[in-house]
DNA sequence: ACTAATCCTATTATTTTTATAGGAAATAGT
DNA sequence: ACTATTTCCTATAAAAATAATAGGATTAGT
């Protein structure tokens, strides 16, 4: 049960692109890249993914670079992780009832389905204003402890 | 963010030991796996990991078979599957501050934190006697609306 | 001794993850 | 038109994790 690069890349990267693209102007991957410490070649096919997924615009060519296609505050955590990760559902057979006979009985996959419900409500309590704010709190914070 | 077929299937291996062996009888590996319908070869990895992990106790030759180590109000969801599919840490710099070198600032990382303490408090909620309680009631509810 | 159970180690096939590489397409500036 | 710089697309590949299978060793009741 862990979270892989893509999500976890992706979601610095649109932190990074919600801090940075604040002023409407396009971020080029090349700096989210840089920023970010992960390869650009990579980054790419996690930005494929958003832009399919519809939470990023790109603009190609020379000054392009990448935009959030809504607001920070209308993108929630939730979005993003089932756009790189897929979606919340713990077991197959919780999205897909063909994928065990023992759908209508087991009660396992009653839990599952809880926890991916209580899951996708945690994420859905995020947004990336959210964690831009956090973030920035959290840098000041330690900028204090740093000169005390 | 999946569970694996070892998670799945020990805690529905559990559920079963727990339900056929309450009388304090060791329950077989086969009639479990026949039970389940998996393999039982399989399974005997799975409940290697469970004897390893203190929560089931083995009794080898004939008549031997599998018995819970503890009462099952005392066997947690969460240790079953922390058991099986390693602590509920999302991403490694929650367990291992050395797994990152941003582990200071980086926001995602108290996010994924928060949600893997969730995570383990939901489980942490069911034990092996809930849900064979639960599992009772849903076969019950079954055969009602069988009947009508 | 025989049988039936768990235990242990090795092996393997498949899938998923984590990338890298190379060039195509688009666009701004000259 | 040309060039430089960006995103886009497809293919490839190495590594790791998952999901088993196989064969025999060990243990214990009859």
């Amino acid at each position: 049960m862990k979270i892989s690069t893509k999500g976890r890349y992706g979601l610095r990267a649109m932190i990074d692109l919600a801090a940075y693209g604040a002023a409407g102007n396009p971020v080029f991957l090349s700096d989210i890249a840089k920023r970010q410490g992960v390869s650009e070649k990579y980054l790419e096919h996690i930005f494929g993914t958003l832009n399919k997924a519809g939470l990023v615009k790109a603009l190609r060519g020379r000054k392009g670079g990448y935009l959030l296609q809504k607001q920070p505050d209308e993108i929630s955590l939730k979005e993003i992780i089932a756009a790189l990760e897929g979606p919340c559902s713990l077991v197959d057979c919780v999205s897909d009832v063909k994928a065990c006979q023992k759908v209508e009985t087991c009660i396992t996959r009653d839990v599952w389905k809880i926890l991916g419900k209580k899951i996708e409500e945690f994420l859905n309590g995020y947004t990336l204003s959210t964690l831009v704010r956090m973030q920035g709190e959290k840098a000041r914070q330690d900028t204090i402890m740093y000169h005390i």
